[in-house]
Formats: structure tokens, C-alpha cells, sequence
DNA sequence: GTCACTTCCTTCGATTTCGAAGATAGGCCG
DNA sequence: CGGCCTATCTTCGAAATCGAAGGAAGTGAC
């Protein structure tokens, strides 16, 4: 159905291992991939041979003979992936194993209509594939996330808030009447946690809390990106215990999005004359010592924390990243500690890192690398 | 280090398709286990031979020539399996398919402390083996569950509540001077969800919620069981939103337990006066229609089903099965039910099944035999 | 420096696994 | 009832995989 890498079976495995970083040598191959140290030997110079992989140098010895360290080849291709959000999209090229190449941002309302900006996404990649990659390395797997629910075997995005125009729309099969590719369509807030997960390779379940304009979560169970049936990961329509009563867009009162997303703070700073106009802007008047902002993410923090209480006693996670763009604002995750520190089971906190995401703001794009290269290289038999 | 089943690699895999009913015929095996149909043929003689594996009769034909259905043997083995409860413990034996040849109730207070029950339990066991089981035919594992949390590691009880004497004590460790075999140590809610898990063969991800004199909850993801870091699938000390205020026997305040559990209700209906000893005389007097009672029993499912809604949305089961005591109470699924529906995403609840446990009382004894398999077949290599 | 030891990687014969082809056994239909 | 179809299972040579042995390239102790 689509091209693919010119890989088969074991091949594969051993290939992800070292894109994704796990491996750098054949030990690492053989102690990780459960094959014989001799057929991982024979299987790195077939795809040597094929060009994929290049050895580079030798590793650090763990007292014996140091590894030849093995790398993806620059030339093995590249993928194309891109972030979108709601008044511009985040765009580059990764080579295989994930690094950026180029990676830039361009204004594009989501509002035009899926034909339209994705027509848009498209010619971007074309123009970055131009310029600053020869035509000799291939294009490889095209990839984006988008603010909104995707249904997984379907691909397309299903009851969108804040999108019109894309309710149902088969966002991959659009692609792939450009594309002969493999193509990914994702969640943002799940691309995010795919990766923010390549930072995290000793923990295998993690949240990943984005807080920007909304709220989002994204779940890596065993290592695995979580999507139930589509919706995993939603915590933004949870009911929050408050004394007054706010109706969110969803039509339900009380959801989180209404009291601690970006959105929702900077109405509540416009109402006290505060000039805002991205979240962002919340950090600065929180790194500015404004009082009606800190106490504003403090709030907040507090009351994203006691939903993550809940899935904290549930999951049992071994990670809390918090990301997003208001995530930089200091108190919004000590307060978000304070709460689920307080209130979780000792022996849920036990071992429980609550800490501020470490891929930064590239983390879509490379979690849609991760997730690229794993249906680029899926067993094709 | 135990004795386990004279298997290995490829032969575990084969023999767990078939004792859990995921595979009947050799056919079915190939196409389970990825193997080739030859290589499956090879296998299934030598387990056979080992009198592991036997041929009974033929299945049903798909349109071509009838499979020659597979069943493991009954000498192969049993298992011995207990579920302790506060004042009582089921137990009984298995054969290797789950398949119960012998369960009993008996009389057991977890307050005695672990020494003097789990010695009562394994007496309980060598007098089941000895009238229901020929000696030619071998013990293959010893599992229990225990109304606690259990570190999944060491699979010791930690900070359990009701369990004096029982906090950090070594219960696989010493069950395993009395047996030299495979031993499991799990939560009771977990082993309920692992045993319900069978009776959903289409699911993938599943909440199991436990009613009871407390309030349980397993969690199954991608068909196993997720125990985090040991504390997974709490639910129990959730906040509610409430007018009151109860301070649960953990600490805080408004825990779920304090408001909806079998021995909250119970609680409050001695208050007005009603006489019940035991979570199932709940269910009588709903059953007979007193008022106080069902209108207890509903709010008490609109409460739980509150909270299932934070965790419904966020990891989008296919199923919320529903059992424990209480469960055969109908308001309360109803009014779970209810909650659920109304306030959860459309997209989470597009396909969710919210239900009776199916697996009945038993459940957490299938799932330790379940489980205790998986244990008894893992790669020894 | 040298000797013992460790790790990394390859070589090569033994073993396992595969897969195409064939044998077996039944269903379906005129 | 007799083809024709389908699915199950087995046979057997080809191909992939393994694992023991050994060479290569280090580290660390004396």
C-alpha cells in the first residue's frame, strides 16, 4: 500500500533500536533484540550494505573491547512532520533517528479549513525538502498532530472544538493522494507525550500534561502510546469542584478547560484590565512579579493537580511531565506538586516524579518522528 | 529457582493460547503464535508426548476439513488459588485451563495476622489436593489475593488498612518455604479484573470495579494487567464533591470509600435503624424495596460512576464491568449508569460498555489462575 | 610491560524454523 | 453421489538462526 523502508522482519527491530536510541552497538542489538549476537552481525551488514545504517567511530568500553558504534546513514532517508495549533503550525525534517534537521514556524489559520492548510503543510514540507536536503535521500514518512481528537483506525479527526470545517475529515487519506507514503495522524497532546517519552527511557508509563491555550494529556503505558478507543488521554472536560459555575463549551459546567487553561486565565487577567494575547504572555507577568497572575497559576496549578489526583491513585505512573506553553510559569507546577503530594496514596507518590517536560517545544514533532518510524518500519510480511 | 513446567521458548506460548481459550486446533495456533504451521505441528507433538497437551475429538469445521481440537491435559497439573477476605476465604483448585475442580468457602480472620492464615490457607490446600487430585497429578502453582495493596516486586502487602500485622510482610517469600513452585501475590481487585479480562475476549482495555465492603478497582490494558508502580487502579480515596464533609480512615477528607462502599451504606442504614451484617444484605433489602436502601445504593452508584467519569475519559476503556457484593444491587449500575453517560465525552463513550461483571464470584480465583499460568510458563531460558 | 580478565565481534557447523507442496478430511451443490 | 472448494495438518528440502569457539581490542592489577 505504501512504500516502505526496504526492510523485512528482524531487520526492522534492530533498525528501530538504533534510531530510537536504545542501541548504538551490535552487543546492544543482541542483549536487546533477544537474537544471537551472530545473526544481529549478519543482519547490521546487510543493512549496511543497503545503506541504512553506517558504522561510526567506536563507544565507550565497559571493561573489555570498546563497540563500533552504529548510526543511522544520514542518506537513509528523511520524514517530514509538522504541529499544528490554532493560528500557526510547527514544521520540519527529522532524519531517521529522530534529529532535527530544520524546524520552523509559519502562520496558518486552522479555521481555513482542512483542504487549505493542509495543502499549506504540504507545500512547506516540499519547499524545506528542496532546500536542505539532496534529492538523492528520500522522503521517508510525513506526519502531523493535530489540537483535536483523531480517531486511530480511521485517521481522521472526529468532533473537534475550535475546528470547523475539519469535523470527519480523513486528514491521512488527503495526504496520501500526495504522499505514496507512510502517513501518521495524531493527537498533539499525544505526539507530545511520544515525545517526551525518548526523555524519560527509564520509566515506562508516563502522563504528559500540556497546558497551553487548552489542556491536554497524553498516557504512555508500558512504554506504548495509550489511545483507547480514541479519546485516552482527555482530562480537559473533567468536573472540578468550585464554588461558582462556569458553563465550558462542551455545554457541561465546571470542566477544568474553564477554570485552568490558558484561555481561561487570560480572559480572567483581561477582566482585571491586563493586556494578553497569548499564553505565553502569562509566563512574563508571572516572571514580572504580577501578583494577579501568580495567584491566577497558582489557582490553576492547584486545580490541575487535584484531577491529577485521581489518575495519579489510578495509573500509578511513574512520570508527571508537565509541557505545554504555561508550563514555564514556576508556580503552576509547584502547586500542581503540592496538590497531588497532599492529597495521592504514599504509595502511589512513592517513587513519582512530578517534573517540567524535557523535550520542549519540539516535542510533537519528535514524538510524530517516533511514531513515523514505528509504522515505517512495522512488519510488512 | 522454582519448579516450573518442563517447557521452553516457544512450547510456553503455544500451551498458554491453549489453556486460556484463545486457541483450540493447531490452526488456530499458527495463526495465534506467528510460528509456522509446520513448526506448530512439531511443538504440539512434543507436548503431547510430554503429556502436557491432548487431542479430544474435532471443533466445528470453518468450511473445509474439521481441526482436531486441543485440550491441555487434565494430568498436567492444578493450580491452587485462595481470595482472602476480612472475615473469610475462598480457595480452591484448577486445572491447568482455569477450569475449578474444587472451590470452598471458609471461615478466616485476616486479623489473626499472615503467619496463622496463610498456614491455615496452605492446610486448606494439602487437604483439597489430597481428596480432589490424584498424587500422579502435580501442583504447578500456589496463588492468593489479598485485600491489600501488594508490591508487585517483592510481592509483599504494603500499608494496608484492616490488615494488622500484615504491613510489609513477605507473603510470597513464605509461602514459598512451604512450596517450591511458581507464587503469585496479587491485590483482589486486580486478580477480579484479570479473571473478568477472560470473559471479554474482544476488549483490550477494561476497568474492573469492585463493590464491596470496600470499593476495588483493576485496570487491564492491551489484555494484561496494569499494576503501575503497585498501587494501580485505586479509586478508593478519590475526593468527592459532597455537602458534608467525612474524614475517611486514611486521613482526608470526602474519600469516595467514606460516601459509597458496602460498609459506608452500612453504616448509614443502622443509623436509620435497619439491621445488616454484610454487604449482600444490602442487596436484600434493595431487592425488596426499601426505600432507604435503594436510594442509598443509587446515590452511592451516581458517586462512583462520578468518579469513573474522570477515568473514563482519560483511559477510554471498552469496557467498565461492575462486580463485588453490592453489584447484584440493580439501581447501583444503573445510577453508575447514568452518571457516566452524562457527563463523559461522546467520543469515550461512543463504543463503552458499561456492565455486570460476568466472571461472578469466583473471578479473582480464575484470574490468580490466570495469571499464575502466565507465571508458570514465562521464559526460563 | 605483561598477564589475567572483560567485552565485542566473527566464523562455522548444528539445529531450528520456514514455506511450498501434498495428503487428509470435511462442506457445498447440482 | 461425485466433483469442487476450503480448511487442516504433515512432509521435506531450503533458509534462517543459534551457540560454542576463537580472534580482536580493550581495561586494570601487579
Amino acid at each position: 500500500m505504501n512504500q516502505r523502508l526496504p526492510v523485512q522482519g528482524a531487520q526492522g527491530d534492530l533498525l528501530r533500536l538504533v534510531a530510537t536510541g536504545k542501541a548504538e552497538s551490535r552487543a546492544d542489538l543482541a542483549r536487546l533484540s533477544g537474537l544471537a549476537a551472530s545473526s544481529v552481525s549478519l543482519r547490521v551488514e546487510e543493512l549496511i550494505d543497503a545503506g541504512l545504517l553506517a558504522e561510526e567511530g567506536s563507544g565507550t568500553s565497559r571493561g573489555g573491547r570498546r563497540p563500533r558504534r552504529l548510526r543511522l546513514s544520514p542518506d537513509a532517508g528523511v520524514l517530514a512532520v509538522a504541529d499544528l495549533g490554532a493560528h500557526h503550525v510547527r514544521l520540519g525534517l527529522l532524519d531517521l533517528s529522530g534529529t532535527p534537521l530544520v524546524i520552523e514556524e509559519r502562520g496558518c489559520e486552522i479555521a481555513d479549513g482542512p483542504q487549505v492548510t493542509l495543502d499549506r503543510i504540504a507545500d512547506a514540507f516540499d519547499e524545506l525538502l528542496a532546500t536542505h536536503v539532496p534529492s538523492s535521500v528520500p522522503l521517508r514518512g510525513v506526519g502531523t498532530g493535530i489540537p483535536g481528537p483523531v480517531d486511530p483506525s480511521s485517521q481522521r479527526v472526529v468532533t473537534p472544538s475550535r475546528m470547523p470545517g475539519w469535523n470527519g475529515f480523513p486528514v491521512a487519506d488527503h495526504l496520501a493522494t500526495r504522499y505514496d507514503l507512510p502517513i501518521l495522524v495524531e493527537n498533539d497532546a499525544n505526539l507530545m507525550a511520544a515525545g517526551e517519552a525518548r526523555w524519560w527511557p527509564a520509566s515506562e508509563n508516563l502522563m504528559v500534561v500540556k497546558a497551553g491555550t487548552g489542556i491536554g494529556c497524553g498516557v504512555i503505558v508500558n512504554g506504548h502510546l495509550h489511545r483507547g478507543r480514541g479519546a485516552a488521554g482527555d482530562i480537559s472536560h473533567v468536573r472540578v469542584r468550585s464554588d461558582s459555575s462556569i458553563v465550558c463549551a462542551c455545554g457541561h459546567p465546571d470542566c477544568l478547560e474553564a477554570y485552568a487553561s490558558g484561555a481561561a486565565l487570560m480572559s480572567a487577567l483581561q477582566e482585571s484590565g491586563i493586556e494578553v494575547s497569548r499564553p505565553a504572555d502569562i509566563v512574563t507577568l508571572v516572571d514580572d512579579a504580577i501578583p494577579e497572575a501568580t495567584s491566577l497559576v497558582r489557582t490553576a496549578g492547584r486545580r490541575i493537580g487535584e484531577v491529577l489526583t485521581v489518575l495519579v491513585n489510578f495509573f500509578n505512573p511513574d512520570v508527571v511531565a508537565v509541557g505545554g506553553s504555561l508550563s514555564a510559569a514556576e508556580p503552576l507546577i509547584t502547586s500542581i506538586r503540592a496538590a497531588v503530594w497532599e492529597r495521592c496514596l504514599p504509595l502511589a507518590t512513592r517513587d513519582l516524579e512530578i517534573a517540567p517536560a524535557r523535550a520542549g517545544r519540539d516535542a510533537a514533532l519528535l514524538g510524530a518522528g517516533t511514531l513515523l518510524l514505528e509504522a515505517a518500519l512495522k512488519v510488512t510480511s
